[in-house]
DNA sequence: ACAGGACATACTGGATGCAATCAGTCCAGT
DNA sequence: ACTGGACTGATTGCATCCAGTATGTCCTGT
C-alpha cells in the first residue's frame, strides 16, 4: 500500500501509531470502554496491523488500553477505587518530583507559571482548561536530572485523564475558586523558594481533587472491577 | 515449526515470551546492557519474531528492556542516579501500599512473615536471599483492593533487581544485621497493629538500602545517561 | 413462544517473506 | 600509518497471508 502520510521514514511506524492513539485517547476522541479495532487503526495511520499491535501492547503497559487475548482491545476504564488509588499515588509522588524540579526552576519559568494560572482562570473551554492545567503542573516538574519519576507521573496523569475531563465539566464555581487559589499559592511558594510549602500545596491540591472525584461516582463505570 | 513447549494453547505466545524473558532478566540470566536478539528469543520460545517483538515492547514499557529503532534491544541498565530515583519513589509508595494492605493481614500471614525473616537470616545463597526478601515484602503487600499501586511497586522492584543482586553480594555482615533487624521490627509492628510505625520502618528500610547502594557506584555503568 | 445448539462472520494471533537500516570490514587516498 | 568512504553480513521493521477463536444469528426441538 502506498504511503500517504508524510511522516513515514522518520521513526518506526509503531511508535507513530502509539503516539497518535495515545493522543487520541487523551484528547477524549476515544472514550473509556470504547472498542479498538486493529484494522481501523492500521488504515487510519496507513500501515498494516503489525505495528498497530505493537503500539497496543505498549499502551496496554501504560495503562491506557486493555487487551483481552483473542478478543480485542478497549480503551482502559478505571473504577472509582482504581482512580482513587492513582490519585493517592500521585499525592505521594508529585511532591517528591516537585522538590527535585524546583531547585532548578528559573525566574522565567515561575513567571510563565503565573501567566498560565491566570490564563486558566479566564478559560471557558473545558479542553483548553485541561490542557492548561496539565501544562501548568508539568511546567513545575520540568527538572533536570529526573528520568524515572517524571515519566511515572506522566503515566498516572494519562490514565486518569478521562475522569478529570468528566469531573471538570460538572464542578461548580466555588470549587473552581479553590482550585485556582491552590495554583496561585503554589506559584508564590515557588517564587519564595519555600520548597516545603510547595510540596504541601501540591499534595493537598491532589488530595482535594481526589476527594471531589469520589463525590461523583456517576462518572465511573457502574461496577465491573476489570482487574488491572 | 512444530511446537515443543507444552504450554502453547493456554495463552498468547507473546504473553508467554514476555513472562519468560522477564523471569530470565530478573533471575540474572541476562545482565543489564546485554544485547537481545529477536530471532534467538523466537527460537528459544518456539515461535516467530512477531510475538517476540510484542513482548519486547511490553518489557520496554515496564522498564526492563531498552529498544532502539532499527538497531536492537538491550537489557535495560540504570545509572546510579536513576536507580536512586526508583528507590526514592519506592520510599514514598511502599508505605502507602503497606497501609492499604496491612488492614487485611491475617495472623497467619504475620506468622509466615516471621518465618520468612528467620529463613532469610539463615540463607547463605544470594539468589535464595533475593527471592526471600522479595517474597517477604510482597507478602506484606498482599492486600485486597489495590490494583494499580501493587503493580507499580512490582515494576519498581523489577527494574532495580540487578543492582540489588550486585549490592547484596558485597554487603558486609554488619549491614546485614541491620537489614534483618528492620524485617523483624516490621513484623513486630504489624503484629501489634501499629500501622504508623510499620510505614516508617518500611520507608527507613528502603532509604537505608538506597544510601548503601549509593556508596557503591562501581556496580553501575560508568556514565552514559541512557535517557529512559 | 422460548431455550439450546450449530453455523457463519468478523476479528485477532501468529508465521513467512521481503525491504530497509545499521555495524563492522576492507580498501583507497593522503 | 592513519583517516574517510564503499561494501557486505546481520538484524530489524513491516506487509501479506493463513489459522484459530469469539460473537452474533439462525434454525431446530420441545
Amino acid at each position: 500500500m502506498p504511503e500517504l502520510t508524510p511522516a513515514t521514514r522518520d521513526g518506526s511506524a509503531s511508535a507513530r501509531i502509539a503516539e497518535g492513539l495515545r493522543r487520541a485517547i487523551l484528547s477524549g476522541e476515544h472514550r473509556p470502554g470504547e472498542r479498538i479495532v486493529q484494522e481501523e487503526l492500521a488504515e487510519r495511520y496507513g500501515g498494516s496491523r503489525i505495528p498497530v499491535r505493537e503500539a497496543l501492547r505498549q499502551l496496554e503497559s501504560e495503562g491506557l488500553v486493555r487487551l483481552v487475548a483473542n478478543t480485542g482491545a478497549w480503551v482502559q476504564s478505571l473504577t472509582m477505587a482504581q482512580c482513587s488509588e492513582v490519585y493517592q499515588t500521585r499525592e505521594r509522588l508529585e511532591p517528591l518530583l516537585l522538590r527535585h524540579s524546583a531547585e532548578h526552576l528559573t525566574d522565567d519559568v515561575v513567571h510563565s507559571l503565573d501567566e498560565l494560572a491566570q490564563k486558566m482562570e479566564n478559560s471557558e473551554d473545558i479542553e483548553e482548561f485541561l490542557e492548561l492545567d496539565r501544562e501548568f503542573h508539568f511546567a513545575t516538574y520540568r527538572a533536570e536530572g529526573t528520568y524515572v519519576l517524571r515519566d511515572l507521573v506522566t503515566r498516572l496523569w494519562n490514565t486518569t485523564q478521562p475522569y478529570r475531563r468528566a469531573y471538570t465539566s460538572l464542578v461548580d464555581s466555588e470549587h473552581m475558586r479553590i482550585f485556582h487559589d491552590d495554583h496561585h499559592m503554589l506559584v508564590s511558594a515557588l517564587r519564595d523558594g519555600d520548597l516545603k510549602l510547595a510540596e504541601q500545596i501540591v499534595a493537598i491540591h491532589i488530595r482535594r481533587t481526589r476527594v471531589n472525584l469520589e463525590r461523583h461516582p456517576e462518572i465511573f463505570p457502574p461496577t465491573d472491577p476489570n482487574h488491572e
